[in-house]
RNA sequence: GCCCCCGUAGCUCAGGGGAUAGAGCAGCGGUCUUCUAAACCGUUGGCCGGGGGUUCGAAUCCCUCCGGGGGCGCCA
């Protein structure tokens, strides 16, 4: 994704700096300080880890150390020189080694609060991918039982991608890809058969637990029930289809409600039927015939000896010449029997995809599901598209855990832990947060007991507690006739200094999501935010006896700020940003 | 065997080549006469899995080994 210059009213604070260094090295140059040399490619600028150490803290000095052929704490002196005046900047200090240190105007900080609150919800909406259309792809369970835990990350981290593109200026459409044909289906429709005729009473044989063909979920018995009550016994002739039919669509009704409840709402639902009915699968075939990808034989070109002899005296099959474009080996695309493999009908809904001109297509995946998609890759690559707009986000297992031993979760067996379940033990915005502040690459414990016993000191509550304390004292001040207008903010101190540094970082950390695609940075970020406010709120007393009228004023107006990037910060994780708790 | 992910405090996890490696929980010791306890203050705790390399600088990049998870189907 191209990280294309970021507009915000407030400013993205390193990118600023970095004009700056940029300007200085520039004007070195010209007056003859500085040799010529082209600029580094990048220039980095970040908050250091010691306050100490100023606001802003840029090391280029020691990048170029070796280009300039100059020790890098001249260098850094030079530059510093150099450096234009800009209203952010307080103070430049050259350190050690070679370090250029900003510290931010204090006033310049201050009066930034009412640039908070006046872009209130819209806070660091930014710009990098205005005019463009991003598309998000997630959850895309086949409707075969309700979502369960595992399911759950991806929802979570789908949904928080498409909320930080869009904060980040993509016009962003969810999408939920699903397949009603196919074995499982056929499966779910017999089992629902079978509970049918159990529900009418008549004689029926229960699968046992180890038929996996055969669901055992409880939720098809209620199914049944209704369905019989609805139908009678008409049905009891009936093969697997009507009872496919009925459970898809009750099926569909309960995983929507599901999502719903943790905020996730798709745009569009696309059925891989619907790339058979327009042709659209047997087209991407031909296409890859003409492109010459295709063979057929029974067994693959490459393929081993015992390979070989588990596909002896098969019907040829078609294979996709895949290992011709770096697989490790050819693909089937149309089984013996006629019937195409997963792997077709999934490169035509890439390129489908793509051909709706979206710039960027986002498609989140489980692990076990993970090398699929290069195979897809290679197929749209095959018939001249631009893969590398297809980015995919592999979510690592989710294990579930309760009593310090991992729970199995098997939709077929039924006794799995649902994301409904886990809701009802918790709630929205703890499953929320709890399957978000992880990085996707790494393996998440999800701790039953402890999500559950501990929930009144979950990170959740102490976020969502920061915007609680700032609505309250509103909301006093409010009963109390007081206002917030008009505030001199010069009067505020270090404190709410600490504070508003923090929370001018927040485009930089939806920036930097939205280009590595993390939102678990959100996660921190907010974590971190109320971390640095709770002090503070403990120690700034707006309301108390003891303040004077004008400093109370300006605290409250503070308070206001604080309240709206806690309200942000809380919306671009899907979560409530609740007034009470 | 091959491919992908992970290995950082007792536990769960952050850490986009930079300065003395962080947070939460757990542990220990304190704080509610206040708009304020789902909160705050203090404190214990690390050969960043091992070994090589690249670099002025490596938890971060490369190689290798060890350990854990996932994937390697004419299933999806």
């Amino acid at each position: 994704m191209p990280l294309i210059e970021g507009r915000s009213a407030v400013k993205l604070l390193p990118q600023e700096h970095i004009r700056l260094v940029e300007t200085a090295i520039r004007s070195a140059q010209s007056s003859g300080a500085l040799t010529a040399f082209d600029l580094p490619a990048t220039i980095e600028i970040r908050p250091p880890k010691n306050p100490a150490q100023g606001d802003y803290a840029c090391a280029v000095a020691m990048q170029l150390a070796r280009t300039t052929g100059m020790n890098p704490f001249d260098l850094a002196n030079t530059i510093a020189a150099h450096l234009p005046p800009a209203d952010f900047v307080g103070a430049v200090e050259v350190l050690k080694p070679g370090f250029i240190n900003f510290r931010l105007n204090e006033n310049w900080l201050r009066v930034q609060i009412e640039q908070i609150i006046s872009e209130g919800d819209a806070l660091y909406q930014l710009h990098l991918g205005d005019g463009q259309r991003a598309q998000v792809e997630f959850v895309s369970a086949n409707p075969t039982g309700p979502l369960h835990v595992g399911r759950s990350r991806g929802a979570m981290v789908g949904d928080t991608i498409a909320r930080i593109l869009e904060a980040a200026g993509y016009s962003v459409e969810r999408e939920y890809y699903f397949n009603n044909a196919g074995v499982q289906m056929t499966n779910l429709g017999n089992s629902l058969r079978v509970r049918y005729l159990e529900a009418l009473g008549m004689p029926v044989q229960i699968p046992a637990e180890d038929d996996t063909t055969f669901y055992q979920g409880d939720y098809l018995k209620d199914f049944a029930r209704d369905l019989a009550a609805e139908r009678g016994d008409s049905l009891t002739e009936a093969d697997w289809q009507p009872f496919k039919e009925y459970a898809e669509k009750r099926m569909f009704e309960i995983i929507k409600t599901t999502l719903r409840r943790v905020n996730v709402q798709h745009n569009i639902f696309f059925n891989e039927n619907s790339l058979y009915e327009s042709g659209a699968v047997w087209q991407t075939l031909d296409a890859l015939k003409d492109s010459g990808h295709i063979y057929q034989a029974a067994e693959w070109d490459g393929a081993t000896e015992a390979e070989k002899q588990k596909a002896a005296g098969k019907a040829p099959a078609t294979w996709f010449r895949s290992s011709a474009l770096g697989d490790e080996k050819d693909r089937v695309l149309v089984k013996s029997d006629g019937a195409p493999t997963y792997t077709l009908p999934d490169i035509a809904y890439h390129m489908n995809k793509i051909n709706r001109g979206f710039d960027l297509l986002v498609n989140i995946l489980g692990a076990d599901h993970g090398a699929q998609y290069k195979v897809v890759q290679y197929g749209v690559n095959a018939l001249g598209k631009d893969a590398s707009k297809i980015h995919v986000v592999i979510i690592q297992l989710v294990r579930a855990v309760r009593d310090g031993k991992e729970v199995k979760m098997s939709t077929r067996r039924g006794d799995y832990d649902t994301l409904d379940d886990l809701i009802d033990l918790t709630s929205a915005d703890v499953v929320r947060y709890m399957l978000l502040a992880r990085s996707p690459d790494s393996h998440l414990n999800f701790d039953l007991d402890l999500a559950v016993k501990q929930s009144n000191d979950n990170p959740v509550y102490y976020i969502q507690n920061a915007h609680v304390r700032c609505a309250g004292i509103l909301r006093e001040a409010e009963s109390r006739g007081l206002t917030d207008a008009d505030a001199d903010l010069t009067l505020l101190g270090a404190a709410e200094g600490r504070f508003l540094r923090k929370a001018l970082e927040l485009g930089e950390v939806i920036a930097i999501s939205a280009q590595g695609l993390e939102p678990h940075r959100i996660a921190f970020y907010a974590h971190e935010l109320a971390g640095v406010f709770h002090p503070i709120y403990d120690e700034v007393r707006a309301l108390h006896g003891d303040v004077a009228p004008e400093v109370q004023r300006a605290r409250l107006r503070f308070y206001r700020a604080a309240q709206v990037v806690f309200k942000r910060v809380l919306m671009l994780m899907g979560m409530s940003a609740p007034e009470r708790m």
